[in-house]
RNA sequence: GGUUCCGUAGCUCAGCUGGAUAGAGCAACAGCCUUCUAAGCUGUGGGUCCCAGGUUCGAAUCCUGGCGGAAUCACCA
């Protein structure tokens, strides 16, 4: 058990002994000292003055002196104001580091015996290539499976492809109308690219016909509505929910271009998945749920024959579930694919990693649920995230503002690139060693600074300053990596042998005691990052540890020292810091160097 | 207009269920490489924590009301 709750679970008995009160044991408070004050945990005692009824100082001090009667681990302590700053034995901290110096799975979870959990990413649209937004889902939907993973939880990661709808069919008819046969075998274009452009290609034409039809006279409602263009493409829907062969045909060769185009985008990102479900075959599921939900009388019909849901009792209005002419929304699909994933996995947990534009829509779709008595309902997880902004706001298309996912991982490299070939670090490297270099710490730093922010706040990114790689940052900690690997290399062998006894009490420095607690709290955000689906706990933790590792490796020598057991304990220490570096930035999905 | 979320240094972000003098990085300035990787380390300047009330021994944190911003409220997805 971590000591800090040790301290906390005891403290009431001793307040009952010392005082013959009752404390609640909500109101014990232990924290971590800061650094100004002496220390390594801390009481808060004011909570208990107005039930004691004596000065702050006097219930901290004898509270103190129980506590080191009562715990082995606590050494001795001193009271400031309201404040029982503990100071724990030395033995206490070079016993934890003995235990685990060694351990790759420090902070790991044995496997749980519990249901798995579903976490559903990406799932984008056919029509148009992945951008920056989509990048911060994959990232997100990706480092929390991890950390989950590394929790002890079984984790299926799901895709939902969005593969059908009146989108992919603006890109085919543009394509019939324009594209001239184009593939991207003939013109070299990436697939979700070339489909991308054809997306455009029909948007500009809309616009055009629209503010024709405007200046004709039409209503803007009127115009859109009677487009030439749009009821081509309406009709070209139709067809392919009719099952028209020829537009199967075409819909399916090009949704392959830009599966192609995902595939080669995904890799670059190092993101895969368990499973991928396409709309195409589950959008049909949802208006079985629906019929359900009628025959139950759960909802009702309309006179045009479309179907709603009263959740006013719930405190939000009607909501359609299925059109008048029989076709499912986007909802009913969503229903449908709850349903499919709680079948398919049984699941504990299923989480959706989606944009907080959606909150509404997830809202209704739990409260549906719940009114459907689904087993499942209270398992639906929102995990709601933030947009990514320009620093004029929003990224839009027809302004051309859009971040391209591979135009940015490839600026992250070259970046990368060039910021090495200035250093002069890639000497004795061979071509093949420095394009790895490259990928691991541009991509590295891309991954990094979206991951270091809260995932439910929105975060900007301004695209006319490149991304730091100095400070805080992936490579900053990508660097003291490779530095503690330059330091093993050229350690003893016989010396990176773990061993049960490290080192004397007395000979330990402030600044490796310092590094030890830091480590110490690794495993308590693995779990942390876990109960608030939060990355970035991780990765400022990440950041926190590398720092300190820095100023430690400015003020001692690791190697040159002259007594050898201090030697001994510090290439552990270095090396037990690079098992902890590595693990943490594996949990963000980035890949560490040993040399940069 | 209703609902939800957000507002911390010039910029990008931390600040846990209320706890000690609000922290990092970038940018600016000043130092540190004959010593284990200077993508590093040290220092300086920079704050009405949007505003006003309230709860409390104690509020950036909780409550109420403003102001400012975002999202959403489609027979779009």
């Amino acid at each position: 058990m971590y000591i800090k709750n040790k301290i906390e679970e005891v403290l009431p008995g001793i307040i009952k002994e010392l005082f013959g009160k009752e404390i609640k044991s909500s109101t014990v408070l232990v924290q971590k000292t800061r650094r100004e004050f002496e220390g390594d945990f801390t009481v808060v005692v004011f909570p208990f003055t107005k039930l004691l009824n004596k000065p702050p100082e006097v219930i901290g001090n004898q509270i103190g002196e129980a506590l080191v009667k009562k715990l082995d681990e606590v050494d001795s302590f001193n009271v400031i104001k309201g404040f029982l700053n503990l100071t724990l034995k030395v033995e206490y901290w070079l016993n934890f580091f003995a235990d685990h110096h060694s351990d790759v799975y420090f902070g790991y979870s044995e496997p749980l015996s519990e249901k798995p959990i579903v976490v559903e990413f990406s799932s984008p649209n056919t029509n148009k290539p992945l951008h920056l937004g989509h990048i911060r889902n994959n990232l997100l939907g990706d480092s929390i499976s991890r950390i989950l993973d590394a929790n002890g939880y079984g984790v299926h990661r799901v895709n939902l492809v969005n593969d059908r709808g009146i989108h992919i069919c603006k890109s085919m008819l543009a394509w019939l109308k324009w594209g001239d046969g184009a593939t991207p075998e003939t013109t070299g274009i990436k697939g979700d690219r070339l489909v991308g452009d054809y997306y455009v290609l029909f948007e500009k034409e809309y616009r055009r016909q629209v503010s024709e039809l405007i200046e004709a006279g039409k209503t803007q409602e009127q115009a859109e509505a009677d487009a030439k263009i749009m009821i081509e493409v309406r009709n070209m829907l139709k067809k392919w929910e009719g099952g028209d062969p020829e537009i199967i045909k075409i819909w399916r060769m090009m949704n392959n271009w830009v599966y192609n185009g995902f595939d080669i985008t995904y890799n670059k990102l190092g993101i895969s998945f368990d499973k991928t479900y396409y709309e195409s075959e589950t959008y049909l599921h949802g208006k079985k749920i629906v019929e359900e939900g009628l025959d139950k009388g759960v909802f009702f019909r309309k006179p045009d024959g479309s179907i709603w849901v009263d959740l006013s009792k719930e405190g939000l209005d009607d909501k359609l579930l299925l059109r008048s002419d029989g076709t499912s929304v986007y909802i009913t699909q969503d229903l449908g694919t709850a349903q499919l994933r709680y079948d398919d996995f049984d699941p504990s947990q299923m989480i959706y990693v989606v944009g907080n534009e959606q909150n509404y829509h997830f809202d209704v779709l739990k409260k549906v649920l719940k009114k459907l008595a689904k087993p499942y309902c209270d398992a639906l997880y929102h995990l709601s995230y933030g947009m990514v902004e320009l620093p004029e706001g929003k990224m839009k298309s027809r302004e051309g503002t859009i971040v391209d996912a591979d135009d940015l991982m490839d600026l992250m490299e070259k970046t990368a690139e060039k910021i090495t070939a200035e250093l002069g670090k890639t000497e004795g490297m061979t071509e093949n060693q420095k394009l790895v270099l490259y990928n691991k710490v541009g991509l590295g730093a891309l991954k990094y600074f979206i991951l270091k922010v809260d995932p439910k706040k929105n975060m900007v990114f301004n695209p006319n300053e490149s991304i730091d790689f100095n400070g805080h940052t992936a490579p900053f900690i990508l660097y003291t990596y490779a530095r503690i690997h330059s330091v093993l290399r050229k350690a003893p062998k016989e010396k990176l042998l773990p061993q049960k006894n490290t080192i004397k009490a007395s000979k330990i420095a402030v600044k490796e005691k310092e590094l030890i607690k830091l480590l110490h709290d690794y495993p308590l955000m693995v779990k942390e990052a876990a109960n608030e689906q939060n990355p970035s706990v991780i990765a400022n933790y990440a950041y926190d540890l590398a720092k300190e590792f820095n100023q430690f490796y400015h003020e001692y020598s690791i190697l040159n020292e002259n007594d050898s057991e201090i030697i001994e304990f510090r290439i552990r220490l270095a090396s037990f810091t690079g098992i902890v570096i590595r693990s943490a930035l594996d949990l963000l999905g980035i890949d560490v160097v040993e040399r940069m």
